[in-house]
DNA sequence: TGAATAATTAAACATTTGTTTAACTTTGCC
DNA sequence: GGCAAAGTTAAACAAATGTTTAATTATTCA
């Protein structure tokens, strides 16, 4: 992913908080310039447009979204511990990506632009069969329930993940959290916590 | 509500629609102006800009999200029971409120205008009361595990239910869902069973 | 070194933006 | 019926938008 040098990067990065903080419509190219320190033509000039820097930014984005947890699955531990895992890891990641995470799901549901979602599906599909691989392994040990619906659970934790943060601040103050440092604390141990159990509760005890 | 006219509550319902389409940002007054059947002067005229357009739909909406069920806490029910009604009604009322759910959470993450979210926070704080009054009271009973934590049940289920319906293409897909008839369907039938079956597990097999 | 290519710039470009104006029409009411 | 208020309109407004231009500077490499 090197193709890219280090002013074209800055500007990508710049895009990216920006697209999340104010939406791509609401970011001008001469802000995204100024904050850049690039002149304006600079952006047509390297990407074509406003539009194809906004692709640019989803490829240059999308591998981090991928659940890079090829060898778990052949790592000595249980169903249960590499879904605890999993959720660890996921819950991480999201949080490491919100700008772009923003940006996609602002992008998904705009009918403006003609957004190309195939890299994004694909790498909701391979994340999906992660997941399912691991609940399948549950389940032919005899440990996960067999009517366990597995395209669900996926949505479920990232879903929570992004709504959450969304919501940081509604929840900052419902939980009483005074500083950023103990808001990463809460969603690495009680929040990670909770999808952990919440998960494993479907996944033991369906009723 | 009806403090608005006939041609007011027009131009809310366009924009509504248009805004949760394009985005605020991405839709123009005279766009939203022509789909009303209105002269782009009368935004300026009735709501005084756009973006006090944008507060009128969110206040007209509002209570459409409060979870209208205050008589459910003294029905004869279990606390099971009830959880199951609050899921069932909760995935409801999101699904036909999906508009202002897309734009509430876009302006929420958007640092550009400022969101007076007072009304959201109070619907929010509201709807988890309910929730708490319930897993307190299924506690009370010797039903729920003590442990389980309240705030989260919410965001669960309405993260969920958002980002499902956000990528709703894509779930279509991987589900081969056919037709809106059949999505809806799934959205009633086996998502919902899901939710609750999750929610359940979490309250009742704490792990 | 020098010519070709790449990078960078300020200015200009045509559109589009949200809002206001000023004139006109309709409505409601005594 | 007449008059004040409300509703409605096309036009005008300045500001901002994404993109292109044409000129200039920097870099590359034989």
């Amino acid at each position: 992913m090197d193709k890219y040098n280090e002013k074209q990067i800055e500007i990508i990065q710049v895009a990216e908080k920006l697209f999340a903080l104010d939406g791509f419509d609401g970011t001008s190219v001469r802000v995204i310039a100024a904050n850049a320190h690039v002149n304006v033509a600079m952006i047509s000039y390297y990407f074509g447009s406003k539009e194809r820097l906004l692709e640019s930014i989803v490829l240059y984005r999308i591998n981090g979204l991928r659940l890079q947890l090829e060898n778990l699955v052949a790592e000595d531990l249980s169903p249960i511990e590499k879904m605890d895992k999993i959720i660890e890891y996921y819950i991480q990641q999201v949080l490491s990506n919100m700008s772009i995470h923003q940006i996609i799901q602002n992008e998904i549901s705009n009918k403006k632009r003609a957004f190309n979602l195939t890299a994004f599906t694909e790498v909701k599909k391979s994340n999906l069969a992660l997941i399912k691989h691991i609940i399948t392994e549950g389940q032919l040990q005899g440990l996960f329930k067999e009517t366990v619906n597995a395209e669900l659970i996926a949505p479920m934790i990232i879903g929570t993940v992004i709504y959450f943060n969304l919501n940081k601040s509604f929840y900052i103050d419902l939980l009483n959290i005074s500083s950023d440092e103990d808001y990463d604390h809460y969603m690495k141990s009680e929040f990670t916590l909770h999808l952990q159990k919440t998960i494993k509760a479907i996944l033991l005890h369906e009723n």
